[in-house]
DNA sequence: TTATCTCATGACAACGTTGTCGCTAACGAT
DNA sequence: ATCGTTAGCGACAACGTTGTCATGAGATAA
């Protein structure tokens, strides 16, 4: 616990605002505030001798430009806003830092506003950054039971831009996504290429579009082999923890004991189910073969490793960023409004041990 | 692809702006914008009557107040930044998750940045925090290397209040830890009590402080039990990654063929030296007892289950924001600057099955 | 010489708020 | 009738910028 107390060292300032302003600067050089602006924006009309005066008295006091007065003026805050769920999860936190760097290349700083649960109520979040006056919004709350019905009435045409993340296509409105379904139908014909004929599912929490779509690829990519998806070979999680993996994998094996392969709908579920697998002295893969999806970085150390699905989420923020970034430009040129874009990311399988021969 | 061009209904302004002001608002109401504005922050020197037509006005013409005209006029932002690294990784996202929820619970929105690496250029962020008018910034960056020595020379003072995280104690700065140190003291007493004497440890990469603090645990404990830290029971990693867990183990094992026991400095890397014992046949716990750091979420899934250092870095974060509120609240009432405070956060040891006999 | 032109600079309004102060009408007290 | 008092409301300046336009000095052209 250290209490050394910092020393103030602050060049004077004719005000005692904490910061000087170009008033401060203009009267230090002795010039006008419009040449001050003009120097700092490197405006030409302005001979090269009072520039140098000029910039000196700027680096003297320490100059900052004030951006929330140049936001005034110029109507535009050069700010976008993330209302974001779960960046503790890897999927989630992923997708953020795609969405931070294409912003930052873009100019734009970001709010971040986060919610506890996909349901919570969103309101007040919208309220604040439309106050703020971002310049658009990109939605990575995941669609989960009827959170995205509000997108219908709440007319979307008096807020600014939004790009929203993982959600069905809708008429009218700009979205991005990775293809689940088509990820999951991936997962479940690798494993059908590897003989298995047997081959359950452990769903995610189905009130999610995500685990409803990897649960359609599942059923398709069986029914494309001509098999029966039969209940007995679907566990439905509660949630996309290892936890449900566990109980998961003891149902399945329950209900269906002639079980010879196992899609987990996340790396975690498939850590759960990997692991009763093993106490139950199922040999991985020979007798079950796991397929996880997420590709986290450590699913290539579990033992075995596992086979999963590699989403590009940072392509998934980036472009969102970049179609927000669009929709920006055409309503600020008074164009006739985007027509909205539908993104889809085509996710790839990771081949490992926990699938193969 | 859908491209159903979405309807334009808007409420008819008298300006073509994007947003109703509270001129706006006045003209529509017949009344002054003094009056709209002392409606929209409850003023009470109203008349009910007048009061409720300006509601009425302010909710047909969907009147938001715009927040960096506030802030403008009140010197006040109402605004955080976060420069932050590796929000991808479990740690620093929790860390962050606090952050946020403090900082809305106090009515600051956050700006979110991020550096690639924890060794990057950062004066550019910081300009733009400062230009934005943040009120106080939490360095959520690691410190590696000599990443920090700016803070010496660059005079803090000239700078709104900083919070820093995980960073070893310095005068004059506001810090907040866990203690690295006493978590793998913890860690390493812990496997001394289940009668190990021959315990290993695998580094993080020495350039961070927390793993040269994690390191100094080790050795004090192994101190303490009057063991010899010697250099044949130490693996140094490049990086956090179970790569490096497995090299090392493969090491340590080749080093100390006795070894009875390892801490790895973080999950990720315990999850690749258990993957290296199960590949050479040695049984964890019984013959090999292993302990992480970090309390991933999976870790409690790892087969054999982890034993592992539990961080509260959601509390980091939480307490970093009510910190850096206190140094705000301290300058603007024009005080003396609050004296730096440091915070250390003690770890607790979670006991798993991979260490216990 | 006078008219025109360019260059460097400054005065002023505006962006959307809020704080200060002043005005008017109504009211009660004397 | 006169004098405060108060409630309700508006005019105006200010926050820190930038855009528009005006101004004056000097250079150039007629």
């Amino acid at each position: 616990m250290t209490s050394v107390s910092p020393k103030i060292l602050r060049v004077h300032k004719s005000n005692n605002h904490l910061h000087a302003t170009l008033r401060d600067v203009a009267e230090f050089a002795g010039v006008s505030i419009k040449t001050v602006s003009r120097v700092v924006n490197h405006q030409n009309e302005i001979s090269e001798e009072t520039r140098q005066r000029v910039q000196a008295a700027i680096d003297q006091l320490d100059y900052r430009p004030n951006v929330l007065a140049r936001s005034l003026i110029h109507q535009r805050s050069k700010t976008l806003g993330v209302i974001a769920w779960g960046i503790d999860y890897y999927g989630p936190s992923r997708t953020v830092v795609g969405i931070e760097q294409e912003a930052n290349e873009l100019g734009y700083s970001l709010f971040l506003c986060l919610v506890n649960h996909p349901t919570d109520d969103h309101q007040q979040i919208l309220d604040t950054l439309i106050s703020r006056r971002v310049e658009g919004i990109i939605w990575a709350i995941p669609e989960v039971g009827d959170n995205r019905n509000w997108v219908q009435t709440n007319h979307l045409d008096q807020l600014p831009p939004v790009v929203f993340l993982s959600m069905a296509a809708r008429p009218g409105i700009s979205v991005v996504s990775v293809d689940n379904r088509n990820g999951a139908k991936q997962a479940v014909r690798h494993l059908l290429k590897q003989g298995r004929l047997k081959i359950g599912i452990i769903t995610g929490p189905m009130a999610w579009w995500e685990a409803r779509e990897r649960f359609a690829g599942w059923q398709e990519a069986l029914g494309e082999a001509g098999l029966q998806a039969s209940p007995a070979l679907v566990f439905n999680s509660d949630d996309w923890s290892a936890v449900n993996g566990e109980c998961g994998m003891r149902a399945l094996l329950a209900q269906a004991p002639d079980l010879d392969a196992v899609f987990a709908s996340s790396d975690q579920i498939a850590l759960g189910a990997m692991g009763i697998a093993h106490q139950l002295g199922r040999l991985v893969p020979q007798e079950l073969a796991i397929v996880g999806f997420d590709n986290t970085p450590e699913a290539a150390f579990f033992w075995p490793p596992l086979t999963t699905i590699y989403q590009q989420l940072i392509d998934v923020g980036r472009i969102a960023v970049k179609n927000l970034h669009a929709m920006i430009v055409a309503r600020q040129s008074q164009n006739e409004p985007l027509s909205p874009s539908f993104t889809v990311l085509k996710p790839e399988l990771i081949i490992r041990a926990s699938s193969s021969n």
